[in-house]
DNA sequence: TTTTTAAAAGCTAACCGTTAGTGCTACGGT
DNA sequence: ACCGTAGCACTAACGGTTAGCTTTTAAAAA
């Protein structure tokens, strides 16, 4: 996020950069998996050892520009305004994020991405991740356990509609009609959410599954 | 399903068991990254090859005798009392499954599943496989192309069910909440469904998305 | 400046899951 | 009894990933 200070740091950046787009190229000229790691780091001029120093795993170079989806999703709810509720929020930005992935830029690499068993799997369990810590941003903001069984749901819900709508005829109509439908499954759980600020304790925690409420 | 007739059969059966079984002793016994496969085709007695020719993947021994979880809830739709509705027949079926989970039996391996994150990432894109299969059925009951979003939808938040009710304090109340919000996301999308005998054809195909419905 | 320290990058060699290639054995249909 | 083939074994390798250790180089201490 900062601009890193020092030559060391730009380096570094520098060097992940190098292999991120490298990496990227190779794979949406000759195909994902007629790619090997030693190709990349071959045509990056690093050592393999480097290249895994930056990146985690193979599939961890495709998404390296789409890192921070996951904390978009949690700002969507921590960063919205005061009276809006969070299902809007939430559909909003998932209409940005899927937009993007349709965008000029973006779209050749999806199309990869759907393509690719591999990275379908990797895609979805960063989407696990994703809907963890949304599910956290959700209970903080209703003042309910990060654990709560009804957070997590709506949570994995909407990260759920992220996939569901990239692979629909029509991306922009699949949001809002997967929306209307986490839409009710919020107001069954959380009644007469009211705006915001503050406490909706009206919001029944379940059924004694997922923890109690501030009282 | 049917029993194997030949001694041929019968034999692989045995073998394909014997693997299985020597894999999960094993894997509960030491932890499933301390165990190699050449370790498991060594106790098994069998090669290397001999087990991948019955198990496509080192994960793929832990969930052989869940296996069929595929098809129980595709089942439930089809097999479903002529006058229930869908939504109350997957949820008796998602319970079961639930319990099963938790049933003596199988709570050890579950333990270490959940322990286990490339088990976790299996199970979660198996359970893609299932949410296709599964909405493929709804939208079969429905007269609806198999593409629909909205089958996919719903079917894509049974299947989160079973992963967030496993984790979840209370695993049935958290499967009677969770399934409160589906069912309300369900009578959003396909208001007033009919019991069953035929042709519901009030439901909404959605915004356009997902495809025409019968006429 | 010089020295020191530690992060970053490199090299080698291996581990582990998985697969290709090949041949042998024994069951099942004729 | 015979042949076709399914099942299994063996070796060897491929590709992603990691451990161990050395070399470079930026930054901080002297």
């Amino acid at each position: 996020m900062t601009e890193p200070v020092g030559r060391r740091e730009r380096k570094k950046a520098a060097t992940r950069q190098n292999i991120a787009d490298t990496a990227l190229r190779l794979f949406l000229e000759r195909g994902y998996d007629a790619v090997g790691i030693r190709d990349v780091a071959a045509e990056a001029d690093v050592a393999v050892t480097t290249l895994f120093s930056h990146f985690a795993s193979k599939e961890a170079l495709v998404f390296e520009r789409d890192e921070d989806f996951e904390k978009r999703l949690a700002r969507a709810v921590t960063d919205r305004e005061p009276d809006e509720p969070i299902v809007p929020a939430l559909r909003r930005e998932m209409r940005a994020m899927v937009r993007h992935c349709a965008s000029e830029g973006a779209a050749p690499t999806w199309r990869m991405i759907d393509a690719t068993p591999a990275l379908r799997e990797y895609e979805e369990s960063m989407r696990l991740r994703h809907a963890e810590s949304l599910a956290s941003a959700i209970a903080a903001d209703l003042d309910l356990p990060p654990s709560s069984t009804a957070c997590r749901t709506i949570a994995r819900f909407v990260t759920d509609a992220h996939s569901l709508a990239r692979e629909a005829a029509d991306p922009d109509a699949a949001v809002d009609e997967i929306f209307r439908m986490i839409e009710a499954a919020w107001a069954v759980t959380f009644p007469t959410t009211a705006s915001r600020p503050g406490y909706n304790r009206s919001a029944i925690a379940g059924s004694g599954t997922g923890g109690t409420p501030g009282a």
